[in-house]
RNA sequence: UCCUCGAUAGCUCAGCGGUAGAGCAUCCGGCUGUUAACCGGAGGGUCGUAGGUUCGAAUCCUACUCGGGGAGCCA
């Protein structure tokens, strides 16, 4: 964008350029049009901490150089001013980004008064009041930014495998797994619930498309209150036709190493801004390991826990698992009784089913879960008594085994938690720009 | 739902039975390389709410409200 600007009382042209492509024009004077995110002076010198939301740059106004209105304008601005600098860049190597702005004019669009979120610590009820602000820093900008090239790396690397994306309702008439709390709402006279998983749909879109996935909010009516929850939160859906458990898990571990290669990538001033240990992230590199079930029970017994075959893992349980590995590790095939009614049981040993959990390390918790899924009618039916589902609410499901069925596979990868793991937060309320949190619906 | 911790200035906290404090933020002044800048000055409070104990309660007790961390459940 070319701008015209008064310039030394003589109209100009002057080219507005994005703070992150600032290197690129080392010599030229720019225009930046952002915020002031923060400010030091001293009386002859002002340091201007500009952003403009693709990055951050220090602005320098020297009382020499400049008019005595423009120095005072500088001097009086305050945190979170909207403005227009212009300015020559300059390189230099005390800038953490290796380049400066030496100001020549500075217009002031918004003059802010009292800024809550000052430069000194706040509490994290205070920064979630204030979320609507809280993301103009560059920890939270950071994490927003990593958090949209996971999503882009995602897309992509499904989409080069043909896989289609397809969207599945978020208005349900009824739970897709019958065990979590589904937000109830009215669908005119009828109930209805926001969806908690979209997978029973998404096995419909793959037997139409082949591969797909679904990339769409859940909502779980949980009183989940720690770090690994949210009310509201994103999941990646993909669903295989004509594929095995063992098939699965494989595009499962590809497609983590490559979000972990792509924000490596991509995202090296975000994970710097956030003080990611790198190495951890480079360890990260598929295939990962995989223990069964049975086996994470014996290491489980081994390492103190009353732990019994049958059993589910708590979160304790989960971390210790974990600890005994630097990647990601899967975890195979559960006790029938333990896991959702679709899932396929291995043939040769019908009291476990074909799927598994994938454990982030350091503790982040299960990022994936994912199963083959029963492809024969009658067992299905039978699994549907068992459970005591409605099976007019789900005969559309049963239909896809009625006409056409084959053996397919899925999974579902919970994007807050892997935004954590991958940016190294203590919480996942951090990863989504307005978290819903157990107490908390504002902003 | 259960366990646990907390609520004092705009923010982060100290004070734990005897007249309400600090740092930062804000306002005023100073400073030519700051990067949580620094130095000097000023303003700023029904100590979450309601009861109780006491000569006297921010402080001790009870209830309630709101929130943090964790468990269960899950991604």
């Amino acid at each position: 964008m070319i701008c015209m600007i008064t310039f030394w009382r003589r109209k100009v042209m002057v080219q507005t350029v994005f703070i992150k492509h600032l290197s690129e024009h080392i010599g030229e004077t720019i225009m930046i049009q952002g915020w002031l995110h923060t400010k030091r002076s001293s009386g002859k010198v002002a340091f201007l901490q500009l952003r403009d939301g693709t990055g951050f740059v220090q602005g320098v106004v020297t009382k020499a150089e400049v008019s005595e209105e423009i120095f005072a304008r500088a001097i009086a601005l305050t945190q979170e001013s909207s403005l227009r600098v212009t300015g020559t860049v300059v390189k230099d190597e005390r800038a953490p980004s290796g380049v400066e702005l030496q100001i020549q004019d500075v217009e002031v669009v918004y003059l802010t008064h009292d800024y809550p979120i000052t430069p000194k610590e706040h509490g994290v009820d205070f920064l979630l009041d204030h979320r609507h602000l809280w993301i103009r820093g560059p920890r939270q900008r950071a994490i927003l930014k990593i958090r949209a090239e996971i999503i882009k790396a995602i897309r992509s690397f499904l989409d080069e495998r043909d896989f289609t994306q397809v969207d599945p309702p978020i208005l349900t008439p009824s739970s897709c797994e019958g065990t979590t709390t589904l937000f109830h709402t009215q669908y005119f006279d009828r109930d209805a619930y926001l969806t908690q998983s979209g997978q029973l749909y998404m096995e419909a879109a793959a037997m139409a498309l082949g591969r797909v996935y679904s990339f769409g909010p859940t909502f779980r009516a949980e009183k989940s209150k720690t770090r690994r929850h949210l009310i509201e939160f994103w999941m990646i859906e993909p669903e295989m036709a004509y594929t095995t458990h063992e098939e699965s898990l494989v595009i499962q571990e590809q497609l983590v190493a490559y979000i972990i290669q792509h924000v490596l990538t991509h995202c090296a001033i975000e994970l710097k801004t956030l003080g990611r240990d790198l190495t951890k992230l480079q360890q990260v590199i598929a295939p990962f390991p995989r223990i069964s079930y049975d086996e994470a029970i014996t290491l489980l017994q081994k390492d103190g826990h009353e732990i019994q075959w049958g059993e589910d893992f708590g979160a304790p349980h989960e971390a210790a698992i974990v600890e005994h590995f630097s990647r990601p590790v899967f975890i195979e095939r559960f006790p029938t009784t333990i896991k959702a009614f679709y899932m396929k049981p291995d043939p040769a040993r019908p009291e476990v089913v074909l799927c598994a959990d994938l454990l982030a390390p350091e503790g982040y918790g299960e990022i994936i879960g994912g199963s083959q899924r029963i492809d024969d009618p009658d067992l299905l039916a039978a699994r549907f008594a068992e459970h005591e589902l409605p099976e007019e609410a789900y005969a559309w499901y049963m239909d896809l085994r009625k006409y056409g069925s084959v053996p397919h596979s899925g999974f579902g990868l919970g994007l807050e938690r892997t935004v954590a793991w991958i940016c190294g937060l203590e919480h996942v309320r951090e990863t989504i720009p307005f978290p819903r949190l157990l107490y908390r619906l504002y902003p």
